[in-house]
DNA sequence: ACGGCGAATCCGTTACATCA
DNA sequence: GTGATGTAACGGATTCGCCG
């Protein structure tokens, strides 16, 4: 069997490094098909297909290999199991397993850099909040100072004709920070300011009603 | 165009080895 | 001795190319 074969070789496998990355040939020629081996399983203690981890110089040369391929053609598979003096399918499963080890690796990698990118929005939107809480409460204020300059000159009223107490529809006193024009319609925003305006509504809502 | 077949591959799981 | 972890190997499902 191939397992014993590896040990008889051990030492002297490492010698076929000179046609590393070589040898790529297309698919096997019709006609030639090649019987699917399994090895049984083996219960504990068995040696009958009992599983032997791989040497370090057979998993390093492999290693080589699927750096530079992460697929083998039939012919190559065949190749490096001679070298090694594997069963081509060891060599078949090793590239596999390792296929699905490079694939959870990249997943891995690909949930660290999302969840970073989560924590750095996480970090935005607590700065976005705190500025609207503070926008909120300059509102508050310059409300109250409305309602003072109002109180203050009793129908009064000729420096705003059009301007209503009770803000049936709202009023944004500082919208210039933001580049509107007074009587801009405000129901046409851009997308991105959708979520926004919401939030405003409801603060509005929250402090006028 | 279609279905059958063989080979390769993927995916989930099992079996075993190693280590703390 | 035991649980956790890594990995070789397995088995079923799927895909793909070839052929009649």
């Amino acid at each position: 069997m191939a397992m014993k074969r590896v040990n008889e070789i051990e030492e002297e496998q490492m010698m076929f490094f000179s046609s590393f990355c070589s040898g790529l040939q297309t698919q096997r020629p019709k006609g030639e098909a090649k019987p699917r081996r399994r090895m049984k399983k083996g219960k504990v203690g068995v040696e009958v297909g009992r599983k032997r981890k791989l040497s370090v110089e057979q998993a390093n040369f492999l290693e080589m290999n699927f750096g530079c391929e992460r697929k083998l053609e039939s012919a190559r598979k065949d190749q490096l199991a001679a070298e090694l003096g594997l069963d081509p399918r060891q060599v078949a499963v090793w590239f596999q397993n390792r296929r699905a080890r490079w694939k959870n690796k990249q997943l891995e990698e690909e949930c660290a850099r999302l969840k970073t990118l989560h924590e750095a929005i996480v970090v935005e939107k607590s700065l976005l909040e705190a500025k609207v809480l503070e926008l909120t409460e300059q509102l508050s204020e310059a409300q109250k100072e409305t309602q003072k300059l109002l109180e203050g000159s009793d129908g009064e009223q000729s420096w705003s004709p059009s301007f209503s107490p009770s803000m049936n529809s709202y009023y944004h006193p500082f919208l210039g920070e933001f580049g509107f024009k007074e009587n801009e319609n405000l129901f046409c925003l851009p997308e991105i300011y959708y979520t926004i305006g919401m939030e405003w509504d409801d603060y509005m809502s929250r402090f006028l009603l």
